[in-house]
DNA sequence: CCACTTCAAAGGTGTGAGA
DNA sequence: TCTCACACCTTTGAAGTGG
């Protein structure tokens, strides 16, 4: 599914399957390499800079 | 006892989080709520684990089961027997989300289960658990050791049982000091509270 | 990359009315 | 007894800022 995107300026929720999907390759590999990052990226239709940041704010998430 | 499994040592031990909150509701006689959308429990049910094996792999679960065959109704500020219970909702299991995992991993914090949530609705399909209002439950702690999900059913169960966390099941409060200490002691529940600095005015 | 912060959205409380 | 919309809170977590 789709992350919603509505209005100006607002905070961008990940769907449940984007989520799975992030936490379940974060299980297995802690920090991701470029390459990964970008076949990540797209499979999920997210931006690469917000797969980067979501590894990062992760990572410091205990 | 009789898998042909690699030899696993552990002898778990349990520890209910937050005791003193659960014995202070227990005293009054505990409600939980239930409602058609779901509903947490409050005190929130948690565990601390000793004694697992650290590298074996272990399923957390909980149910909440009727803790005997009565109806009850709240008269003159007491719980009594009023009945026979009702026929029994349909039993599920709650796995803990973070299940499979090692020993270790379970040992190395609280184990909670605030997601688990309870409901009166008969058709419910997002996995509550299903309860009767006015019926008494107790809630059991269990641990499975397995490391897939799917073999859950043929596997031994270790049950653990906290007296103090039985409950009442209700559709909205009938003891006064149940409301006060979910109120007191909820986060959620603040806006409720009659703190000195006037935020929401009367209470009874 | 990490450390922390920011700040809406999401969502959990009991209420009190009306069945 | 039960249900539902509120008001009023918290928690969550992607994004911000600086190192």
């Amino acid at each position: 599914d789709q992350p919603k995107q509505r209005k100006k300026r607002s905070r961008a929720a990940f769907s449940h399957a984007q989520v799975f999907e992030l936490e379940r390759r974060f299980n297995h590999q802690r920090y991701l390499s470029g390459p990964e990052r970008a076949d990540l990226a797209a499979s999920l239709k997210l931006t690469e800079t917000q797969v980067k940041i979501w590894f990062q704010n992760r990572r410091y998430k205990t | 006892t009789l898998e042909p499994e690699e030899e696993v040592e552990d002898d778990p031990k349990v520890i209910l989080e937050a005791k003193d909150l659960w014995d202070q509701f227990h005293k009054c006689g505990t409600e939980m709520v239930i409602t058609k959308s779901g509903r947490r429990m409050f005190p929130p049910f948690k565990v601390r684990c000793t004694g697992l094996d650290k590298k074996a792999k272990y399923i957390l679960l909980m149910d909440i089961v009727a803790a005997d065959d009565c109806r009850y109704k709240f008269h003159n500020s007491r719980w009594m027997v009023a009945g026979k219970a009702d026929p029994e909702m349909p039993k599920r299991m709650y796995i803990h989300p973070d299940s499979p995992a090692t020993g270790e991993q379970w040992m190395s914090k609280v184990v909670t289960f605030h997601k688990l949530k309870l409901t009166n609705n008969i058709s419910d399909k997002h996995g509550f658990t299903i309860l009767n209002s006015m019926h008494k439950y107790q809630p059991r702690f269990h641990i499975v050791r397995a490391n897939d999900i799917l073999k859950l059913p043929y596997s031994t169960f270790r049950t653990y049982v906290f007296p103090e966390t039985e409950f009442i099941a209700v559709t909205a409060y009938q003891n006064d000091k149940i409301t006060q200490l979910k109120i007191d002691n909820n986060p959620f529940a603040k806006g409720f509270r009659d703190t000195g600095n006037g935020r929401r005015e009367k209470r009874k």
